[in-house]
DNA sequence: AGCAGATTGGTACTTTCGTATGAGTACAAT
DNA sequence: ATTGTACTCATACGAAAGTACCAATCTGCT
């Protein structure tokens, strides 16, 4: 945010400062009036450029990672439920993720099933599916 | 094209309409010079701004549906192999796929098994991950 | 202390998935 | 005509996934 401020601050003396350059030049000689513009309307032309680039930098940074927590509560998913969702997710199978999170593969059986629950759907291609849509996982 | 062109065209004619307009003005008065040149850094600011938009515009239309037949092709898989990884990647069951396509559910099987075979993939999750990555799946 | 929910794990069973193998058909290229 | 590739389908087997119970433990909260 201090960032931005000192940047938009640097614009306008940057602005102020050609108005003063031209009415200078123009002083000593009317022949530079069309450099006074052009340089003028190339310096707005980069600030649009830069200002627009900084605006959907963040947009885009904004509407990627929505790894949204709400809906999580929502749907009843707990913390363990969540994470075996992840590894699951990742392509693991059931033996692997009872390794990864070193415990039995029956407990992750019985977190897989309760996942589909939750998540209304009967397969694992599916709840990967339903996760990515409602923003639980990441694209 | 024909656009971008005629896009380019106005705003060449825009300039130097501009500066004609700057000279005029700066004979009858030279009050209004501060006005001219905010008016030029205004409009060009503008046009940066259009210019960058319609440049992450294409971009983004660009990067987001490139479903590469090129890369289908370098890994071996056949029309038919495609059509199965499309339905799985939905979350379908053999056995639906089967339905769909009018096949027996032995075909579906052998069609899976090749298609991880040529992803070199070992289950339905990771060739859907895989298939995404490779760009032949839409995301 | 006592309750609710979360976590863990087990048994038993069904279904789905995945592999291996063989084989018939169709179609295009050599 | 032969070869190669794609597509189809079957059988059989083993591995994974999924369901339906039940139960012990743990944790946070009142």
């Amino acid at each position: 945010m201090k960032k931005t401020v000192f940047i938009f601050a640097t614009l306008i003396i940057a602005l102020l400062a050609l108005i003063q350059l031209s009415k200078f030049s123009i002083v000593k000689g009317k022949s530079s009036l069309e450099y006074i513009i052009a340089a003028v309307a190339i310096v707005f032309f980069f600030v649009g450029l830069y200002i627009n680039k900084r605006k959907n930098q963040s947009k885009t940074s904004l509407t990627k990672p929505n790894i949204d927590t709400q809906k999580i509560e929502d749907l009843g998913l707990s913390k363990r439920e969540y994470e075996v969702l992840c590894k699951l997710a990742k392509g693991h199978s059931n033996k692997e993720i009872a390794s990864l999170l070193f415990v039995s593969e029956s407990t992750i059986k019985t977190h897989v099933s309760n996942v589909y629950t939750k998540l209304n759907v009967k397969r694992r291609t599916q709840a990967i599916q339903k996760a990515k849509e409602l923003r639980i996982l990441p694209h």
